[in-house]
Parts: structure tokens; C-alpha cells; sequence
DNA sequence: GCGCTAACTGGCCGGCCGGTCAATTAGCTG
DNA sequence: CAGCTAATTGACCGGCCGGCCAGTTAGCGC
């Protein structure tokens, strides 16, 4: 509580590396990004970077760690925290989906840059948390609360696929003809989606 | 014909320049690609490309166009040769859409690097394309052939943006507990989509 | 054939990139 | 308080980046 009024503080430098890092990025992408613009931001001088981090490259492997651990946990609790699969349910998880990635627009970029890399390692590591979802799909499935005749990890994959890009793609398709909000968008969504993984009568 | 024999032939070179920075950008976006290394694979000196293109940004810039364009025309021409507007319509707007996507991969990941940069010069492109589309969503709507309480705008937004995030994010989800390939993915997909647009009974 | 334009070449440049290193010193251990 | 570890500094490096320029020459109009 009281301290970190000394002059060294290890911690407090690795994080304000960590915490300039991501902003910048998120913003620009890794090769884009300069250790000397990184250092100023900082407020750190290069060699600091490269005591704690070792190198550029490991620097941002530790951003995207970090940042996708941080995903991970919140999506892990929110799953925690859900009831009795049916309808509701999923309908809830898109909404909560949507709206953590519309406060996290870090997230997705950081998501985008990876994709960009083909590094395949944040897919793996939500592999638990889309075999849980399509676990419960598959539960509601088996109640006859949604539609059986779809592979249910395909049903996770169109939201949240639907979802990412929303927020990913923001600059390309906000200024279309008749393009609406954040909410109404996902009102819409959830229409068409809700609908179409509802069993007819 | 003939021609194309000679020693100097600067169209040929300007092709071959664009050739080979579309190739290297698709790969690693703009400021990871050395002019040194697009040289070389141009087979081509670096005063050649400032000489017809200017800087590297400006030849990023034509590279974008060109490919914008292509993309651009392409969609415009299985639009004129769309027939009357039904949900049989979509469902083919749907499938053509996704194998364009499938079959030009450059170009999804020119739109993703597009989209990171936040350059909206894409999303300005197809703003008539997505209007045309928009326009016959409405119709079908009018015709009582679609859910008329559904955003037009919307509906193409959820397609495009589920198929493109298919797509961009491929080494994301596709190791995936329970994912299936390109087609099997497209038809649960339609399932969910067809069924959430069509109107109850 | 003559001359002009522009395609093309090779050498060069200033700057800054990521990274290293030796020296300094704060802060903990005992 | 001594002694050690590691956080921190600033000077420095080789390399290569994007870009420039003076000079050469192919091809075309006349």
C-alpha cells in the first residue's frame, strides 16, 4: 500500500512496458511499432525494455498473453455463472459476448493481429471454453429447445464470428446505407439468430 | 501480340511490381514488407519501383485499388445477373458470396489489414453494392417473402460478416472442438440464416 | 538517322532500427 | 554497515531501411 515511492520498482516498470506495449500494439501492430516510440511511451528507457523482456518479439508475445489470459478468465466466468441450458441461455451468452467485446476493443484488434500472423494459439486456448458452449447447445438440443439438425460448435461459431467481426470491421461497414447502432445491430442479430436456432412447432 | 520481346517494356513492370507487392502485403501487411525483398521478388531494382510508383505508400495505395476494384466489379457482376428478388435469391447471394471469399483469399486479408489501418476507403467502395443488396432485402420483404421487421442493411451486414470472419479468422477456430469444413460450416449456417429471415407461417 | 522522353541502373545517403555492453546504484540480506 | 544482486542508465554498434540522384540507353516520332 505504501510503497512504490522508491525509485526502483521492478513490478511498476514491467507493467508500464506491458501496459504501453499493448496500447501501442493494439493500435499499430507489432512491426509497425518502434522500441524508441515504445521506450518514450513508457517513459522507460530501451535497454529496460530488453532487461525485462529479453527481446521485441518476446515482448509481444508476452502483450498477447497477457491480454488473451485476460480473456480467457472473463469468458470462463461468465460461463460459470450461467443457469439450466435452454434458449434463454444462448440468447444471454450472445448479448454478453457482444457487449464484452464492445468494451474490449483491445481484445479484438489484438485478435485481428493475430489472425493476420496465422497464430493459431488464442484458438487453442478457447478450445475449452467453445467445447463447454457446444456442450450446452448440444444439452439444449437434446431437450428440444433448439433446432437438432445443426453441428452445435457451429452454432457458437456464428455468433461469435458475427460478433468479432461487427467490431472488427466497424470502419468499413458504419458508414453503409441504413447501417444502424451498436444495439440495434445486435437486436437484429438475435432475430434472425434466435429464430433460425428455434425448432418449428 | 508479338511485342513483350523487347528489353524495355514498363506496363509489364508496373505488373510485375504490383504482382509481387500484392503478394508480399497480403502476406505481412505494409510495414513489415522491405522494399529490398519486393525487388527481388519483382525481379526488379528499387529505383524502379519510386520511379513508377512513387514511395512505398503509394504503391501500397495502388495495390489496394487494384485489388478493391476487382473485388468490386466481381460482385457487381453476379449482382446484374441476380433474377427476381426471393429468399431463393439470397440463399445464392449467401453461397456466391462465400465462395468469392473462398476462392480470393488475398483479398480478405488485404480487407483485414484494411480494417486494422481504419481506412474506410473499402466500406465507401461497396456502399452501392450493399444499398443494391439492401434494396432487394426490402423488396422481398414487401412481398411478404422475408421478415419485414428486419433492417434490410442488417441482413446483408450478418451474412457478409459471418463469411468473412469465416475466412479471416480460419486459424483461429479451426481447431475447434466439433468444426466442420468450409461446406459443412456453410449449411449450418444457411440453416440458422434462412430460417431466421423467413417469415412464421 | 536524329533527338527527345522516359524506362532503367547502380551507387550512395542520412537516419534510425533492434540490440549490446560496461558502468552505476538502489535495495535487500545478514 | 558490508556485500551482493539486479534494476537502471547512456553510450554505442552494425546493418539496413526508404529514398535519391546522376548517368545510361531503349524506343518512338519526325
Amino acid at each position: 500500500m505504501n510503497r512504490k515511492t522508491q525509485t526502483r520498482d521492478p513490478e511498476l516498470t514491467r507493467a508500464r512496458i506491458l501496459e504501453a506495449a499493448e496500447a501501442l500494439f493494439v493500435e499499430k501492430g507489432f512491426s509497425a511499432v518502434k522500441l524508441s516510440e515504445l521506450a518514450r511511451a513508457a517513459e522507460v528507457t530501451k535497454s529496460l525494455i530488453h532487461h525485462h523482456f529479453g527481446s521485441k518479439e518476446q515482448l509481444w508475445e508476452a502483450v498477447k498473453n497477457r491480454a488473451f489470459e485476460r480473456y480467457f478468465t472473463a469468458q470462463m466466468a461468465m460461463l460459470e455463472e450461467a443457469g439450466e441450458p435452454d434458449a434463454a441461455l444462448l440468447r444471454r451468452s450472445v448479448e454478453a459476448y457482444f457487449h464484452f467485446l464492445r468494451d474490449n476493443p483491445g481484445v479484438v484488434r489484438l485478435f485481428a493481429w493475430t489472425h493476420l500472423e496465422g497464430d493459431s494459439h488464442c484458438g487453442e486456448l478457447d478450445n475449452q471454453l467453445v467445447g463447454a458452449g457446444a456442450e450446452w447447445v448440444r444439452q439444449t438440443q437434446l431437450r428440444g429447445l433448439l433446432r437438432a439438425d445443426i453441428n452445435p460448435t457451429h452454432v457458437i461459431a456464428v455468433f461469435v464470428m458475427t460478433c468479432t467481426q461487427w467490431f472488427e470491421a466497424k470502419c468499413h461497414h458504419q458508414h453503409w446505407p441504413g447501417m444502424g447502432s451498436d444495439e440495434a445491430f445486435l437486436e437484429d442479430f438475435l432475430k434472425i439468430f434466435m429464430e433460425g436456432v428455434t425448432p418449428r412447432e
